[in-house]
DNA sequence: CGGGTTTGACCAGCGC
DNA sequence: GCGCTGGTCAAACCCG
């Protein structure tokens, strides 16, 4: 949930967004009261826990207006004349602000609304088009190994639910699995990957950072460690522990070109109820299951559609400049992959301010195909765009946020930027603190800790 | 002692 | 069929 998620992230940084909207809110929807000078008539201290909080966050403007009004005693009227334009503008400005960030707010639930409403939407109409994909699926001539077995097109989630029964009943697999050897069950679940949904979709990121893991919410253990081929950073592996059963796994590993570079992939829906940082995660990496599973095929439309359809939270996006912009949707085998890059330096454009009206595509897409995404090492990437699914945004500052050096370094940037914002900022400047994300500030900070990391899921 | 990590072995998929 | 590679298992080990 966009909100929870916003709260959380201001909760740990030195200042509240949430609150200078809340404050403002009430100077907007309560202008014709002389709230700054009765409040500065009263005891002068800040009510924070007031209920309705009058004087709460906002210190510079709110402050400002006691001095001057403190300033008033024994001045003459002129000066208290232009103690009141003063705060006259003060409270227009406040009002402006204040409009923008509601607005900036509405368009970002609405555009949630739209993404959630598309996803139930996308689910339905995979559950009903079994049969068709799986008709399309004969008559694809080169199907990719990854993706045929996508085809009967169950969701992610539906999965999931399928997993979460299965596990009271027993384990993940059938009950009458259970009793097997793990060879045999290991051997089984494999066979049903020709008729159950798609496993292996991934979403993963890459990010800066010393850390052996970055800290995603989850409870993770290490199951094995492999040497990659071409890397000599070994592959760590991990499932998740936080509920028995969990089918979640992720795989940690250093680039071999940036070992500064940390590359976490995440495959697998959760079985269990998880913590708001963990929750982001495991909605992105449905998300991004859910859309490339919703491509259904192999070719490169339903890819393209797909990714059309991630745009969809696209809104979102806008207010993440920076960390929606290194998105690739990858088609090769062996899983189609999703991929954060949190590395790049985001292109001037995307830097911009620009800030299409919310709707399903508000921005050309932008899709470079490398060479025939049917070809093994193909794929498409997205450039420059927004068409990354929000829930990888989540995921990732979900991520972010609870690494205490992204925290560290997004409380310092969103105090600079609201130094700036107010420092003249205004305008498109909302476009910075609109989201109050990690978004705005990771990607294009070098000198910011950064972790790589790679989601794989479901 | 319980839980997590390490590490060699096993298995499946894929290309030649 | 064979070899390579990625993914997983499980016994041994470590640690609090």
């Amino acid at each position: 949930m966009e909100r929870p998620r916003e709260i959380a992230l201001l909760d740990v940084g030195s200042l509240s967004r949430r609150r200078q909207v809340e404050e403002v809110d009430f100077f907007s929807e309560r202008s014709s009261r002389p709230i700054p000078v009765t409040k500065t008539e009263g005891d002068g201290g800040r009510d924070d826990d007031e209920p309705g909080g009058v004087d709460i966050g906002l210190n510079l403007s709110t402050g400002s207006l006691r001095v001057h009004a403190q300033g008033g005693e024994g001045s003459n009227n002129h000066n208290h004349t232009l103690q009141l334009i003063d705060m006259k503008h003060e409270l227009e400005r406040l009002n402006e602000d204040n409009r923008r960030l509601r607005s900036t707010l509405d368009q970002a639930t609405k555009s949630y609304s739209a993404l959630h409403s598309h996803l139930l939407l996308l689910r339905q109409q995979q559950a009903h088009e079994i049969p068709e994909f799986s008709q399309k699926d004969k008559n694809m001539s080169t199907p990719a190994p990854a993706l045929r077995f996508i085809a009967p097109g169950r969701s992610s989630v539906q999965e999931a639910d399928e997993r979460s029964r299965s596990a009271d009943e027993g384990d993940d697999l059938s009950p009458s699995l259970s009793n097997k050897s793990p060879k045999l069950v290991r051997e089984k679940s494999a066979d049903h990957l020709s008729e159950v949904p798609c496993r292996k979709a991934r979403v993963s990121v890459r990010a800066r950072s010393d850390a052996q893991m970055i800290t995603d919410g989850c409870q993770w253990r290490k199951y094995g460690q492999k040497m990659a081929k071409g890397n000599p950073c070994p592959r760590a592996y991990y499932r998740c522990t936080m509920a028995v059963g969990c089918p979640v796994r992720k795989q940690v590993q250093r680039c071999a070109e940036d070992k500064t570079v940390l590359i976490t992939t995440y495959e697998g829906n959760h079985n269990h109820p998880l913590p708001p940082a963990a929750a982001a995660m495991a909605s992105t990496t449905s998300a991004a299951a859910a859309m490339i599973l919703s491509g259904s095929t192999t070719s490169r439309d339903s890819l393209v559609a797909a990714a059309a359809n991630a745009s969809c939270g696209s809104a979102f996006l806008n207010h993440f400049p920076y960390a929606s912009t290194m998105a690739t949707l990858s088609a090769s085998a062996p899983f189609p992959t999703i991929t954060l890059d949190l590395t790049r330096t985001p292109s001037p454009y995307q830097r911009s301010a620009q800030r299409p009206p919310a709707g399903p595509f508000p921005v050309p897409l932008s899709v470079i195909y490398p060479h025939d995404s049917r070809i093994p090492g193909g794929g498409m990437q997205f450039v420059g765009g927004r068409e990354q699914t929000s829930s990888v945004v989540e995921t990732v500052s979900a991520a972010i946020t609870s690494d205490p050096n992204f925290t560290a370094a997004l409380t310092a940037a969103i105090a600079s930027v609201m130094e700036a914002h107010r420092s003249g900022g205004g305008g498109e400047g909302a476009a910075v603190t609109s989201g109050g994300h990690p978004a705005v500030v990771v990607p294009g900070s070098p000198q910011l800790p950064q972790s790589c990391t790679t989601f794989s899921t479901n």
